[in-house]
RNA sequence: UCCUGAGUAGCUCAAUGGUAGAGCAUCCGGCUGUUAACCGGAGGGUUGUAGGUUCGAAUCCUACCUCAGGAGCCA
């Protein structure tokens, strides 16, 4: 297939090349026409001079319509008044297909609109940026922890019952009278693959039915969780730093043109290096007590609870750094973290709060290996003990010191783009009252 | 589930009790370097639904529906 890319086409100054798309928009006046042409790599501005091309060309040029289909072949040659963009002048065009009236204007739309046309909204400029980005994430937290020592280890999607009991599950029939659950978390499982290959990490998509309608949520989203066999707490902390930091950096390093794209500031994304700032938990609930005192925070917290998202939002913006929370108060963490040794009212958990009010990214922390811990605390939730009898053998059978954590990639690129709503980080947004397209 | 706000042309919005309008999109015409191109013209409406108040309702009232933002909950 002959086909140039425009994302190579700075490669090809001077020679004739083709490419196949569509019409992204086109301007034109009496004799002039500039087709703006995209084919997923990127857009590229042709430009057709009546006197200079046949008859047929200038009326097919002047008949095409936004998003139309087309293979062009034309040479490509330096923009006049910008240099370092090219421009491709046209010398053939073929119509695949004329399309009709395409909705997404070169104008405002609503959230409601773009949304119902979420098939269409992709192939607009900031939806391709932010998406990119997301592989490009997606792409180094697979290298990160390929090239350390982790191995991959896929968890269930169907769970046989609720795997941590605090939040709501979607039900599914699972064959005659069994029902399923879709997975909140691989990480009752991962502490099985780690116990058998010490450094494991799953990623795949996460599902919680909350009835939840912010920014900062969807149903349905991916999450990727590492799990480290003889790892305490502040092993999880650093390894979060280190994979995040490492994030940031790939990001930088090959998205710079995305990010411009959606006029992102990166020099708060350059401010992010190891160390993070680690706050323990009761002087993050000091910080907003006095945050209450001077009036820069609503409620006065109380210690003892989890944060709300304001509160998370104050506390992340005192850090030009991700800010490291640990140890919260044990009764308001699941059930199997790993009480503090010093203070067993404690967790020995962590949640990372990404700067600019983008809120909690990872949270994790060290599991409690002692059995008797454990099955005091599955009874206290009201949990079903049969149901952990397999997760309960791991520490019959060579219990061991572990922890890790889990990030959601959608948090985590809505924080690194800049975006304000979490719905445009991934091509399908799946909430509360939307699940079409 | 609760709180707040919004539903008017395909889209984004205006019209605050008295003849429903603009920009974009579509169609037609003009323009030799356009950059959400520009200029001229045309078509396009059961004002979310149902009821009520009024001489008269997009506008006021009631209920419902849909959407958005937020809370709780969560990554």
């Amino acid at each position: 297939m002959e086909q140039t890319y425009i994302r190579d086409i700075a490669n090809h100054v001077g020679e004739v090349v083709t490419i196949k798309g569509w019409l992204y928009n086109i301007r034109s006046s009496g004799k002039l026409a500039f087709p703006q042409i995209r084919d997923g790599s990127g857009i590229i501005q042709g430009v057709v001079f009546k006197p200079g091309v046949d008859e047929k060309l200038w009326n097919d040029v002047n008949t095409l319509t936004q998003e139309s289909s087309l293979i062009v072949k034309g040479e490509v040659r330096e923009h006049p008044k910008q240099p370092g963009v090219f421009e491709l002048d046209v010398k053939e065009l073929e119509i695949v297909h004329l399309a009709e009236a395409y909705p997404i204007t070169p104008k405002e739309h609503g959230v409601e609109f773009l949304m119902d046309n979420r098939h269409l909204w992709l192939r607009s400029q900031k939806q391709h940026a932010i998406l990119s980005i997301r592989a490009e994430i997606i792409r180094a937290v697979r290298d990160f922890f390929d090239s350390n020592g982790f191995l991959l280890m896929d968890t269930p999607i169907f769970t046989p019952a609720a795997c941590e009991g605090t939040t709501n599950l979607f039900e599914v029939n699972y064959f005659d009278d069994t029902s399923a659950y879709l997975t909140q978390s691989g990480q009752l499982y991962n502490e099985a693959t780690a116990a058998a290959f010490g450094k494991v990490y799953c990623f795949g998509p996460t599902f919680r039915a909350e009835k939840s309608k912010t920014r900062r949520h969807l149903t349905e989203f991916w999450m990727v969780e590492p799990e480290v066999a003889y790892a305490d707490l502040d092993d999880v902390m650093s390894l979060a730093e280190n994979f995040i930091t490492f994030i940031v950096h790939r990001v930088l390093e090959n998205r710079r043109k995305e990010l411009a794209e959606l006029e992102r500031d990166v020099t708060k994304l350059e401010l992010i290096e190891t160390p993070f700032p680690r706050l323990q938990y009761d002087d993050a609930v000091k910080m907003l007590q006095e945050g209450f005192a001077k009036g820069e925070v609503e409620n006065n917290f109380v210690w003892g609870g989890d944060f709300g998202a304001p509160d998370e939002t104050y506390l992340s913006n005192k850090f030009e750094r991700p800010v490291m929370v640990h140890r919260y108060p044990a009764a308001v963490k699941a059930f199997y973290m790993k009480p503090d040794p010093e203070r067993p009212d404690l967790a020995m958990c962590v949640d990372v709060l990404a700067p600019e009010g983008y809120g909690e990214v990872i949270g994790g922390g060290q599991r409690a290996e002692d059995l008797q811990y454990l099955l005091k605390q599955i009874h206290e939730h009201g949990l079903p003990e049969e149901a952990f009898d397999w997760y309960l053998d791991l520490r019959k059978y060579g219990t061991f010191p572990h922890g890790g954590f889990g990030m959601g990639i959608e948090r985590c690129t809505a924080w690194l783009c800049g975006i304000e709503h979490i719905r445009e980080t991934i091509p399908f947004p799946r909430m509360l009252y939307r699940l079409k397209p």
